[in-house]
DNA sequence: GCATGCCCTTACCATTTGGTCAATAGGGGT
DNA sequence: ACCCCTATTGACCAAATGGTAAGGGCATGC
């Protein structure tokens, strides 16, 4: 075997691989997991369905790499912020710039996990677990670290995260329906710019100690 | 043709459509549209599925029919609250509350909406145009009033609006993930007051222009 | 008594589904 | 030349899918 579990694949296999994964994360994210069929996703990657459960020999495990996948770019996005060491009001402003951010380049992978999640997670509440859960507490023990240093307000830090999180998230999974409410055809920059005035405005009013405007 | 579109429904029929709707609106929740077959619906009903098909000749009507059940609730739940004379403070407080106890007491019909949503509302852009849309809009004039009058700050109300319905709306759709976060297997009452307190708090503090805590 | 419409059951069907198995091409190393 | 491994294709399948067609029991109204 040439390809160990942990060597390098070749780009070839990559490349097919990610067509595949491109084209399975819009449509589970359009039609959910029981609404795309083997034959839909092969046929939109460029590929037999044969050629398809070469790669991934179940439906489930092209479902869970593909959920796999959408978990590894959003911590890469949350990670890169780095914020645990700002004042509060750039860490939080960077914080829900960053999700924001997520929701605008990633609104298909977003879907797929929201759609996932309201599902109860049968697929996917381990990882969620092992590896959403711990970073959200961290990032309730920065906050809770703030409100020590005086900085915050005391608040129930897992509703603001819940509430940070649906926020951001509402403009992926639910844009649709915003866009019917704005009467636009689409989101634009400018809506995202929009929204996040809004939700930084709201959570620095409410969490911070003196808010400057 | 003893009953009309208008006149009301025979009991054992209605009975009959409820049990289905009931069973479909969890089934839907759970594993999406394309995710269950009217044979699984049929059986959770205590019906067979031609008796299904009887009542509800399609699967996408019998899809449409839980959706126009949701938001009838969803719309009575909202008017009740009858909020347009109070003053902002209470009137957001009843919103706010009105709308968590909606995902408390709703949660799969609220999944099914969300679902649809995500999937680009294929089923239903319609309905939401319709219904949806001016009672969000109706919202936002009462809000753009309170500004008039010098009760609340300015503020983007569309997005405004949306953040309201995401942070309630979550925990509803996303209580699987709230429930991981908070280390437990279901939301309690408890829960819900908690994010109401905070959600209220976030809303309150951001738009009054005088914070009376 | 009997016709009429309501409700449910049995039987059936074409299509699609996820998935298997075997055969077969390519292509790099020896 | 040869072999070995990776990748792709073709043929196939049992089960499940949404949906149809027809018939029978059973009440009510005439």
């Amino acid at each position: 075997m040439k390809t160990s579990a942990t060597a390098p694949k070749a780009p070839a296999r990559l490349r097919v691989e990610g067509d595949i994964m491109d084209a399975a994360r819009r449509l589970f994210a359009q039609h959910g997991y029981g609404g795309v069929s083997l034959d839909t996703i092969a046929s939109e990657a460029g590929v037999s369905k044969q050629g398809l459960l070469y790669y991934f020999p179940k439906k489930v495990v092209l479902y869970r790499a593909v959920l796999q996948n959408v978990l590894d770019v959003w911590l890469e996005y949350m990670d890169v912020l780095g914020h645990r060491d700002d004042d509060p009001e750039t860490a939080l402003r960077t914080y829900i710039s960053g999700k924001l951010r997520f929701s605008r380049e990633h609104p298909h992978g977003s879907r797929v996990f929201a759609s996932e999640v309201i599902a109860g997670a049968p697929h996917f509440a381990d990882e969620i677990e092992r590896r959403v859960v711990p970073a959200l507490h961290a990032d309730e023990q920065v906050y809770r670290h703030w409100v020590e240093r005086g900085l915050c307000r005391p608040m129930d830090t897992r509703h603001l995260m819940v509430v940070l999180w649906a926020a951001t998230q509402a403009y992926a999974d639910f844009a649709s329906q915003i866009c019917l409410i704005l009467g636009k055809p689409e989101l634009e920059q400018q809506d995202f710019d929009d929204a996040e005035k809004v939700i930084v405005e709201m959570v620095l009013r409410s969490v911070l100690r003196n808010p400057g405007d």
